[in-house]
DNA sequence: GTCAATATACTTGTATACAAGTATATTAGT
DNA sequence: ACTAATATACTTGTATACAAGTATATTGAC
């Protein structure tokens, strides 16, 4: 009853959206981040009732979850089902997958286009850190990867990781906003693993390539064990 | 207006499921088999006139068929975007990576169980042939495939073969109906390959197992170009 | 005839209403 | 005290209503 306000979400990155699609978003941050726990059962009357709509966007908003595999629409209720920590191996298994593939493609193109976009990425990042953004850089970093992906421009790849991205976004927005606070040191690390990432494609160099690609998945790894501790963080504080 | 009433998506998959997900699978196959024309604007008022019923299971079709990248939902209208020969060519790239996948966990598996399932499903596929059965024979065989990959119980896997699934499915669809009256001598030949998958699975044979994929999906190259005969012989038949 | 302003017929997104179904509480019978 | 039947308070799925926005047609001025 009344629930919190306060959206976890970034608002600015959902402005225009439907209020199906922001409640999407802020439920999903909700229940990745632990806020809502695992276990609990979604009522669309009662979710229309503390965010103050009608059912049909709480309705969208909860077909969307249930196509992530974040909740399960059961005949009563919709069971928040979240993620284990076996749930981020096996996105970390489908992003390896989906990266290896582009870059498979991304040997045979052209990517001197690819490689200015992503440095103006990289220089948004830079910035992002100089003023503490962990929002805008959480933005810039999945801009990133997604950049990459989309220039092999393959429609089902990017599918995939369009079903993956909102709790890949998740997580690694709420793993940077904690390391901002908390491993601050982190940050040059990540920008440097970019870095390589950009040179491995501008040289075109696979064993580079897939390095980088493993350098950031250790890295991705620590943002788990981060996320992690905010959890506990956040259940406790609730508690 | 009016439109066409007969379902071409087979109604027993369905019986029980909501208005929204039976209309997204008739329409889905309306729009590969080319019933339905690549650009054409679909709007959800006349949607719910022609097929009487209000707009409500009409959007939640619509969301479906936008997710599976069918169709683009604009500002004004849903444009159909269907199938190119390219998207199913990259539908196969996906399958050829979520199986490549799958098959190297297998191989680390005690496989008996899936054997087991596998053989039951091949006895179905003959049963299927035998009484002529297009329908029930693509159900089994979307059926085996999806029990392969469910086998190593991954749930981003899972989530990925979900998204591209009803695509497969109706593409199989068609093609088999076609094949059922063009091609008969076809089927054995895929009963055969679907033996060499068993086998390959119960002996953990990797190369026979890649072996078996690739049989596969040349199988299913055919499958495709038949798709675009059928297509073909549709956009005659209804102008 | 050409251009601008208005009118109109669409469109989507959200709210609300209602029917049909399901779990839980309550009551009645023994 | 325990089981069976009913009552209730939920649930979902669909229909309908309405507001706000957008393309197209129509009108009017020149």
């Amino acid at each position: 009853m009344g629930g919190k306000k306060e959206y976890i979400y970034p608002l600015k990155w959902i402005a225009n959206a439907s209020m199906g699609v922001r409640l999407a978003c802020e439920l999903r941050m909700r229940i990745i981040s632990g806020m809502i726990e695992k276990g609990t059962v979604l009522s669309e009357n009662k979710l229309a009732l503390e965010f103050e709509v009608s059912r049909s966007p709480i309705r969208e908003a909860l077909k969307v979850l249930a196509s992530e595999n974040i909740i399960r629409l059961e005949r009563m209720g919709a069971v928040v089902v979240g993620l284990s920590e076996k749930d981020i191996k096996e996105i970390y298994d489908v992003r390896l997958l989906i990266e290896t593939f582009v870059y498979e493609r991304i040997v045979k193109m052209d990517t001197s286009e690819l490689v200015k976009e992503l440095s103006k990425i990289h220089e948004m990042m830079e910035v992002a850190i100089k003023y503490r953004d962990a929002d805008e850089f959480s933005y810039q970093d999945v801009l990133f990867h997604e950049t990459i992906i989309r220039s092999i421009d393959h429609s089902y790849i990017m599918l995939i990781w369009n079903n993956t991205k909102p709790v890949m976004e998740s997580l690694i927005l709420l793993s940077m906003r904690m390391r901002l606070e908390e491993k601050y040191d982190d940050f040059p690390r990540i920008l440097k693993n970019h870095k390589v990432y950009i040179e491995a494609i501008k040289i075109k160099d696979r064993d580079i390539m897939i390095q980088a690609l493993h350098q950031n998945f250790d890295d991705v790894q620590g943002k788990v064990e981060d996320l992690w501790m905010s959890q506990q963080m956040l259940t406790k504080g609730s508690e």
